[in-house]
DNA sequence: TATGAATGAGTCTTCATTCAT
DNA sequence: TATGAATGAAGACTCATTCAT
């Protein structure tokens, strides 16, 4: 219906592009090769892409909005939940049945588009992505801020660093990036992730019994 | 005395190299560059350099190499201790207090170096050092491995994935990663580190609780 | 009307590519001389062309295929000749009045591009084209061989080595070069191929009734 | 005894440099290399030699020596012989048994040196020595002069060329040059030998019986 | 919508050679 | 005799990008 949006031309690039990300990465891809590959000219893919980085990031586009919308929603109806029970459930579960459908949910999306995840995970240096994961994690972030103070008031006696929520965010991620990057099929992630569950809760309540050296 | 090791200009040569690998990672950094800002010929630079990547390997030798030793003497003194001792332990401490040794002083060679330290973990894509890490994370693996031998006798019904011993030994380097990359005085990292050392064992511990779903 | 074939840009450097490895010879010649020279940027020439050996073959393959079809034409039909006859002819003429026209065609090609000739001939080195020349006297042995095994029959005492087909043809394609390489006009090369001509059926004919030592 | 001229450093470097020279041709070999090879610093080969194509020379002249000594021995003692004599023999035979006495310890030297002689003969180009064989060529000339005045005698009537005797003297060479080129063996080379007499005698003579078309 | 010619600075690397020591 | 540091121009080739048509 629109223009830009829809051509066999553009479908055509982005196909070419795409693979040619994957196996080369962001800097090392050069648009001369996707243009010969895809028998389109450079006119053409200038005509639909700004840069070299708005291509990388119309092939990148689809999973990282499913990704982050996913976590989205899950972070907003979390936040809807009583915080009573937030209170209560802590001292056992960090991990809710709830955040481990989500990640379950966003382990599928990954290896629906496990490339291209792996893609931005590792490939995207020299673009305007190569950082997004921080974003991710900053959103992450803030669930386990919240949940710092509930713990400190659990544990007042515990040493914990001010970084620690960041960390958790960041290694909750990192379990995803981990699983995708060294586990081949969907069903084996899905019991690696198991393991992780057990593992990101039994370090967080260890955390908060650190004691003083 | 020697002669290649030592030069003005080859040290002149490393030093901005330094600087430039550090701001731009080895891919987006130009030879040209370098050379013309320490006032240097090509012909010179590649008088004592074999190309490229034996320089970035040069800038990056010292704290890798501090590393990687500090690294194998420990698991060579680990070696030693008496299995049973081992055995005893196990169920407590997964991380001795040898080990924790270690780890502070390979925080401290870590801040001592931290931006080349931060170089090879996120600049050195394109360089034949671009996976380093990995051969850390492997020499590491093979501890975890053992230990998951012991583990598994302790907790026979235990659901645990194969990939856990290198996914231990990943995130313990991913720590020690995260902490330099997020943390800038040292004296901070290595408080933070006790709050990591009891994350990574109480991940450990629950792993092998984890129950069948 | 065709698009990469006909351009004011192409055609300028071919002129001037042509002028300089005629001048320099393949391996001396600059890319970024032939650029300068033509007013025209390193890119352009790298649009048209693949490298440096794909813009050689580009100046003299005109030439070049002109001579190697004029000679196929030439084997092809001679191979329809009746063998009789061959046979008949063989003791008095191993030069036919039909390879005596051939020649003298390719006499007159190599005039008309006689600088171009002279460059495949002595300048090639380096290039993919170094050794075409082989090219054109194994085409030519193949016919020498079959003769040879005529001449066997009829001198059966001739003591004549194995390499005699191939020399022939060797030193056929050798006058020629010759000729091309000393003799500056066309009318003269003309004239001094009769020469050639009665030499190179002398020289045939001998070699049969050479003696045992 | 004397200072630039015995040296192991100088030997060295020579043997090193003819290996290479061989293997990469004149313009493609590196005095990097040969140095570096060699295990000697550039001001030691820019002592001895006094640029590359100083080197090149020294490597290939003691065979190119050879070969010319020979060669110009022969024609001072040619030279000597009866005039009145060559007359007689010149219908029948333009090479003499001096002549194949000589082309015999040619080919022996020129098979003792084979992979120099064959460096000269094609890795020479850019070298100061690229066009050696020419003077081969025209000291062998000279012979054929004097021979063609004689010819031109006995056969007025023929028409043949004044190149003539440049391209006897240069077929003679060619020949020559075929030989170690194209067969491995010095005995099967010296065999070769007694076709290529036969063959360049039948070709002198009938050269003299050309009719005019 | 697309073409395709053209830009021109940029890439890493190699070269023969020089010269103070 | 030799060292080895340094030159600096030159090598072929690639890049993302532009723009008139």
């Amino acid at each position: 219906m629109k223009s830009t949006e829809n051509s066999e031309t553009r479908d055509k690039i982005i196909q070419v592009a795409k693979k040619e990300f994957i196996e080369q990465g962001y800097m090392k891809a050069s648009l001369r090769q996707i243009c010969k590959k895809a028998g389109v000219t450079t006119g053409a893919l200038y005509f639909f892409f700004k840069d070299k980085d708005d291509l990388f990031c119309t092939v990148v586009q689809a999973p990282l909005q499913a990704l982050y919308s996913t976590m989205m929603d899950h972070y907003t109806i979390e936040k809807e939940i009583d915080e009573k029970e937030i209170l209560e459930t802590l001292s056992k579960d960090i991990i809710s049945s709830e955040d481990k459908k989500t990640m379950d949910k966003i382990i599928h999306i990954m290896y629906e588009n496990r490339e291209l995840i792996l893609l931005i995970l590792t490939g995207a240096q020299g673009s305007s992505l190569e950082n997004v994961i921080d974003k991710f994690i900053n959103a992450s972030e803030n669930q386990y801020k919240l949940m710092c103070e509930k713990m400190k008031k659990l544990y007042p006696d515990a040493k914990v660093s001010p970084h620690i929520s960041h960390w958790f965010a960041h290694d909750q991620i990192n379990a995803l990036v981990y699983t995708i990057t060294h586990i081949d099929s969907e069903k084996e992630a899905m019991e690696f992730n198991n393991n992780m569950v057990a593992y990101l809760m039994g370090g967080w309540h260890s955390v908060w019994k650190t004691e003083v050296e």
